[in-house]
DNA sequence: CGGCAAATACTG
DNA sequence: CAGTAT
DNA sequence: GCCG
């Protein structure tokens, strides 16, 4: 994997003049004008609270304010719903009665039920209330339905537990959703909910109207306020078992008052979260299955979003950029679009992609594209820089901004570190793409190298070619040992082996991060023709293989999305290892956390978070 | 309106 | 330190 | 730009 600059964001500095003249074709992400190049020889919160709920900061004694409770009493003896019932008030919660019969009470947020019960018994429940299934599943997106330990725990953490850590709610809509399509034979006509959508594309055949969604944030944590113990693991169970519905999190609340009176409900609620699979999450694109595979039918529109992506990646404008980067992929994997409904409850289109896709519709492109990203001097010059390796946004303003245009004159003109150097002088071929039949004989070749120097080495090409790709950016390549040292004192010898073959012909970088050791470089096989090639080779300590090897193999925007998740649960993912307990005030880390044992698959890391494994072709979203 | 991944190393 | 890259 |  590679390729997701992300560095920080938002906003440029907003270049001056978007002069405009010349409407020649420049292609971005293609080689554009350039013919000959120089020589140049180098070596070496607020917590965005739920449904109604006011936010409880710290200390707050109305932690349910807002929040209307139902509970259904099937199970839950008498006594303990009164006394539910007068603490909920306590806590600023209202409540209303359920009664079997009769339609649904509309200002519920919340519906109790006791612990015994699952998504069936549930079911049929509210189907007495509603028997319309496809109505059953509206309201109930618009509300909650959880487990008795949800309010309690609540009540004694003196917290609104986030109801996406409870399964029955998402358990019962996708039981819905399952006995919809059932009945419904299978259209593609989009279900109402997220979860909905979420279980089609799963549950359904192979893909016949993916939705798609992808990883943002749900949960957002409250930044300032900090969490504590119980805010933590609460926090974890919550993801870790969980799909969450977007709703929010209770974000380390507590605080104020005498807090910790709760060894109980954490022992419950750890005792039950174990690693454990995590059928149903929505909103992490880590937790399903890319659709790999299938051809893009909208690619009139996603050519013209990548080419606004494109742009907006090259001034510096990152999320944004990352934003038509989820909507290309929810587009991409749409059935054909061929008119407004189609496009409607796609996620990650809002109303400004959206109007493009309505005028690429009407009128075949988008006026923004043509002027913002090709008849735009400045913008394409941008992008002609950007390809550079080592250049980026920053610095192709700073080029284009003093009238540069073409990569012929930045030698003369700019002063070129070693790096640049090195990406202007290989331009061309590291915007080429590598056939995996290459890869293959670039792995062989450090493999051939590695095993020379040492025995029972383990290498592994990661990247979008162990995603199956047919073509890949760069080659990284993983190197370890099974016998846990090994792989300490060949880095050095098999980059010198590579180079001493010609087979290494620059390095961007050498890195030695201590456990893990890291190349950054260009390759060149011995063949007539052949192109330069990106190659990374690191090598890692046994103990850190799973998690370098899932964090080699992506793709970025799967990464993005797993490291959400173990964030969201108070765990870290690194390349290194995958942490528990880390600790967390807004957005800095105040600790790391410990480094858990045992994570040398990526299984193991899957499974500690509570999500199905995925193959690496899987994870290509 | 804040968050959108995290960690580390080189370059100059 | 800012910028770039993985 | 999108989401909550």
């Amino acid at each position: 994997m590679k390729k997701a600059k992300l560095h920080n964001g938002g906003n440029i500095p907003k270049s001056s003049t978007g002069s405009r003249s010349d409407p020649r074709l420049s292609n971005p992400g293609k080689c554009v004008g350039v013919s000959k190049l120089p020589e140049i020889s180098c070596t070496k919160p607020k917590i965005p609270s739920g449904n109604s709920t006011t936010a409880s900061p710290s200390g707050d004694n109305f932690f349910l304010r807002g929040v209307i409770i139902s509970i259904i009493p099937e199970r839950v003896p008498k006594a303990r719903v009164d006394l539910l019932r007068k603490r909920i008030g306590e806590r600023g919660g209202g409540i209303v009665t359920f009664h079997p019969q009769g339609a649904l009470d509309e200002t519920v947020t919340h519906y109790v039920v006791d612990d015994s019960v699952d998504a069936e018994e549930a079911l049929r429940v509210f189907l007495m209330k509603q028997p319309d299934l496809e109505a059953l599943s509206e309201t109930l997106s618009n509300v909650q339905c959880l487990p008795c330990k949800w309010i309690s725990g609540s009540l004694m953490s003196r917290t609104r537990l986030d109801e996406g850590g409870f399964f029955l709610h998402r358990q019962l809509l996708d039981l819905i959703t399952r006995k919809m399509t059932a009945s419904r034979k299978l259209d593609c006509t989009p279900p109402k909910s997220a979860f909905a959508l979420f279980s089609l594309a799963v549950l359904a055949t192979p893909f016949a109207c993916t939705p798609k969604s992808e990883p943002s944030s749900m949960l957002s944590v409250n930044a300032g306020t900090g969490g504590d113990g119980s805010g933590i693991k609460r926090k974890w169970e919550s993801i870790a078992e969980h799909a969450s519905s977007g709703y929010e999190d209770s974000g380390g609340a507590e605080s104020s008052d005498s807090d910790e009176e709760d060894s109980d409900v954490d022992e419950e609620f750890l005792a039950r979260v174990q690693p454990g699979h995590m059928p149903f999450a929505a909103k992490f694109v880590c937790s399903y299955p890319s659709s790999s595979g299938r051809k893009n039918v909208n690619g009139h529109i996603t050519d013209q979003l990548e080419k606004l992506q494109n742009t907006y990646k090259s001034t510096g404008q990152d999320f944004r950029a990352m934003a038509y980067g989820k909507a290309i992929g929810t587009v991409r994997n749409a059935p054909r679009i061929t008119k407004i409904e189609d496009i409607k409850g796609l996620r990650g289109i809002g109303s400004g992609i959206k109007s493009k896709i309505i005028e690429i519709l009407e009128t075949g492109a988008c006026e923004k594209v043509a002027a913002y990203c090709m008849d735009n001097e400045m913008n394409k010059a941008i992008e002609l820089f950007c390809g550079i390796h080592g250049v980026s946004s920053k610095t192709a303003l700073k080029w284009a901004s003093s009238n540069l245009r073409t990569l012929e004159e930045l030698p003369e003109k700019v002063r070129l570190n070693r790096v640049q150097q090195i990406g202007l002088k290989h331009y061309h071929d590291f915007l080429e793409r590598i056939p995996r039949s290459e890869v293959v004989e670039i792995e062989s070749t450090v493999k051939e190298a590695a095993l020379r120097l040492q025995d029972g080495l383990e290498l592994i090409t990661c990247g979008s070619y162990r995603r199956g790709k047919p073509t890949c950016g760069d080659v990284d390549i993983l190197v370890t040992h099974p016998d846990g040292k090994s792989h300490r004192n060949i880095f050095a010898p098999l980059l010198d082996s590579l180079r001493s073959s010609g087979f290494i012909t620059d390095d961007l970088l050498v890195a030695d991060e201590g456990s893990q050791k890291k190349f950054l470089g260009v390759c060149l096989l011995p063949n007539p023709g052949a192109k330069h090639r990106r190659l990374d080779i690191i090598v890692v300590p046994y103990s850190e293989f799973g998690c370098a090897l899932l964090y080699f193999t992506g793709s970025a925007h799967f990464n993005r999305s797993m490291r959400s998740l173990a964030h969201k649960a108070n765990m870290a993912l690194s390349h290194h290892s995958l942490n528990k307990n880390a600790v967390r005030v807004g957005k800095k880390k105040v600790s790391d956390g410990e480094p858990l044992p045992g994570m040398i698959t990526e299984k193991a890391i899957f499974d500690y978070l509570g999500l199905k494994y995925l193959e690496p072709a899987d994870r290509d979203h």
